[in-house]
RNA sequence: GGCCCCAUCGUCUAACGGUUAGGACGUGAGCUUCUCAAGCUUAAAAUCGGGGUUCGAUUCCCCCUGGGGUCACCA
């Protein structure tokens, strides 16, 4: 390896929808890139569509990199610098690489349709390629639509791919690409280019449907006596029938995983995985040892499937790794307003969910005790009448208990104790039952303790009247 | 359709040209068990097909097939 610039690389959205999980995925290799390199990550804003760019957008951008912790070193706006780009533009005019165009846009549509149905590859036909100065004039003054397009030289363009090798494409079938809509209005091929190069870009690191673009910016990257940096084309996210991801299949903003609860370290850990693995066999890693490791030229080169399922497992055991007071704090808005959980009340769901979403439907019943049929008291088809019993003996087990000592472990030793190993569902499930009012849920012990005394003694109670059978 | 890219269990993937092709998710079974989870054990499950090169190919080459991307006055 010879000596090198500093590494820096950048991330560059279009603000026009809410960032997509498969640019955050982009955003995340470029971040865990630089870090690992010693090198500088950009956050660069290419709005230059100022029709479809939105400044919620933008904001969606930064919050969700904000919550993956993908910090940036520099940030800009592509609207900032329009000068700039003029300043390229008028350049290139000037030495005829770049030329007005005054062809109607439908009228192209026209020919492009014609060549596809041709079994052509569409391409601009040049008609305006080499209009004379005085017609352009004309043109320009007399107000014509128009639109400035790059001159396409015939040759053989080939770039070393970090993580496919050498890609090559034959010019001659790309069309002058439009570069600008006018001096101050600069499209994506060229903003890209004069950005990555006054910036210093070292590494393109971008999705694999950027490759055909590739070319187009060498050519401008050449015609303008830049360096090319180096490219590293990552494999798409796919749905599960292996197109494109969509909405059709899952949600396709990271906002919305946010949103339903999908904890941020789970999802960089899955993000990293697609499309990407370290040497060892290793599932679980923190964003920290995922930079110790990463190597760009271990990525894949098909792409990766978006598993749900593979997703939810990684962060229930996120989840599981929360302490009390995180998971406490962490599920407080998905769940109603006046509730709030205890550190036991806590613990007896945070194993049981995959999303923090799902926590309102499993503590529920601690602040609301379920309406239930008496008929869930029964234990599988036993007399009612022996729920009643068992759970009256309980019931007056646990008035025993001194308040102060009334405590998950200390009940579980001592109850189960007094039961009979074969028959211990008679009571335990009676009694779960009272204290949840539902089929399935903590166990018995478990929420005993996290409710108290005062409070399980009244379930039982309660419980007791329900089956009809308070003098037993 | 042209061009470009890709191809190991259902999915994410591992395997200096020599492994009983490994792991994880999911699925099945079992254990545990008061329910639901969790946990533990375990099983089934893959090198797309065809040619080469080689003593030997998942690995290198070619072809086929399949999939994807792209061909905007979006990015």
């Amino acid at each position: 390896m010879t000596a090198s610039k500093k590494v820096k690389v950048r991330f560059a959205p279009s603000p026009t929808g809410l960032l997509h999980v498969g640019n955050a995925r982009t955003a995340l290799f470029n971040w865990i890139f630089a870090r690992a390199n010693g090198g500088t990550f950009v956050l660069r804003i290419e709005d230059t569509d100022t029709a479809r760019s939105k400044p919620e957008f933008e904001k969606d951008i930064t919050e969700g990199l904000e919550w993956l912790g993908l910090g940036w070193d520099e940030y800009y706006k592509q609207s900032e610098r329009t000068d700039i780009y003029r300043e390229y533009l008028e350049k290139l005019l000037g030495e005829g690489r770049i030329y007005y165009c005054f062809c109607a846009k439908d009228e192209l549509e026209i020919q492009r349709q014609a060549m596809l149905t041709q079994g052509l590859a569409p391409k601009y036909m040049g008609t305006c390629r080499n209009l004379d100065k005085e017609e352009v004039k004309k043109r320009l003054d007399r107000g014509d639509e128009h639109v400035l397009r790059f001159r396409i030289p015939e040759t053989k363009i080939e770039f070393k791919d970090m993580v496919r090798g050498r890609i090559s494409f034959d010019t001659s079938i790309m069309g002058d690409v439009v570069v600008a809509r006018d001096l101050d209005n600069p499209l994506y091929n060229f903003a890209v280019v004069i950005d990555d190069a006054l910036n210093e870009i070292t590494h393109v690191i971008r999705g694999e449907d950027h490759i055909s673009n590739t070319p187009k910016q060498i050519l401008i990257i050449n015609a303008l006596g830049f360096r090319v940096p180096e490219f590293g084309h990552l494999p798409l996210i796919l749905n599960p029938d292996r197109s494109k991801l969509s909405k059709r299949f899952t949600d396709t903003a990271l906002r919305d995983y946010k949103d339903d609860g999908y904890l941020a370290p789970a999802m960089v850990n899955f993000l990293a995985f697609l499309g990407w693995h370290p040497k060892e066999n290793k599932d679980v890693m923190n964003i920290d040892e995922i930079v110790k490791e990463f190597d760009i030229t271990r990525a894949q080169k098909g792409g990766a499937v978006f598993d749900i399922e593979k997703l939810n497992w990684l962060n229930s055991s996120y989840i599981k790794e929360l302490d009390l007071e995180e998971f406490i704090k962490a599920t407080e808005k998905y769940i109603s307003k006046g509730w709030k959980l205890t550190p036991a009340m806590a613990e007896t769901v945070r194993g049981r969910i995959e999303k923090l979403s799902e926590v309102k439907n499993l503590v529920d019943f601690y602040f609301e005790l379920p309406e239930y049929d008496p008929e869930l008291l029964r234990w599988r088809g036993g007399p009612l009448k022996d729920s009643a019993l068992h759970m009256k003996e309980t019931l007056e087990f646990l008035r025993s208990v001194p308040e102060e000592e009334f405590a998950q472990a200390k009940l579980e030793k001592e109850l189960l104790s007094k039961l009979p190993k074969e028959s211990r569902g008679d009571t335990l499930w009676p009694v779960r039952v009272a204290l949840s009012g539902k089929s399935a849920s903590p166990g018995p012990f478990e929420i005993m303790g996290a409710i108290g005394k005062k409070e399980s003694i009244t379930r039982i109670e309660e419980a007791i009247k329900k089956t009809g059978m308070l003098d037993i």
